[in-house]
DNA sequence: ATAATAGAACTACACTTGTAAGAATTACAG
DNA sequence: CTGTAATTCTTACAAGTGTAGTTCTATTAT
């Protein structure tokens, strides 16, 4: 519970941490030079919030830092998915689903694929 | 596209309007008063911000301003969850679904609730 | 016509976020 | 040892948010 608050631009250094967790901060700059182009600068003070925000820790390896992730990926994530339900689908999945399915967004394959994966889990349960 | 970005707490009077449209300021509040308690004070500063962000807009009712939304709730909802998908879950629906089973945060019979419907958007799209 | 008042307009202010520049420090090369 | 370069630390600043107080204006009751 209570996770830190991550914000959109620190999610996006998170997710490289989470990849390559331990990562020095060159590291991590490099990492993300492909998909955004922030400034290095940017790049740490964004390392820096996520520290204070108890997402990350470091350790000193001489004078580079080295960062780990202090909160599991699958955790975040699940708090952001319940929350983002429960603000714009009053917390039915069911009701999201049908909304991307109502809208085009799904293809019949992508419909097929899963109903055919809930009919795994479904099975899986039911004995 | 290009919907005005909506904060959170904006959102929460979006969602007032979008039941109760046409509505004056008083009755946003009234109808807030119940789940939030903000004073009317920042209800009114929400709703300037929507009308400036050309989320809502407004007709003089002698002193009252009445109210309506100028974007679509579905719109809204279905923008929001096209981005928290590629974000969290990059762009993968199933994925997403299969991350509350995994988790636990479907019961059984949700899960055949959901299987259930897409059957029935399978075959009517079948035939 | 005018005063009281409800409601709208303007102002406020701290915190977060995106975006970085500049200052300080420290490890290593020579 | 000492300069230099690499890295971290401090500071910046505008826009957006949460949260509301204060002032202005126009309606309505008298």
């Amino acid at each position: 519970m209570g996770l830190p608050k991550i914000s959109e631009a620190e999610y996006e250094v998170m997710k490289v941490i989470w990849r390559r967790a331990p990562i020095s901060t060159n590291e991590v700059v490099d990492q993300l030079a492909d998909q955004c182009d922030w400034s290095p600068k940017t790049i740490q003070t964004l390392l820096k919030r996520l520290v204070d925000k108890k997402a990350l820790t470091y350790e000193k390896e001489s004078r580079v830092f080295v960062y780990s992730p202090l909160i599991r990926e699958e955790d975040y994530v699940s708090e952001q998915s319940v929350s983002f339900l429960s603000r714009y689908f009053d917390g039915d999945l069911q009701a999201m689903v049908m909304q991307f399915v109502e809208r085009g967004k799904l293809s019949d394959h992508e419909i097929e694929q899963l109903h055919a994966e809930l009919d795994k889990k479904r099975s899986a349960r039911g004995e």
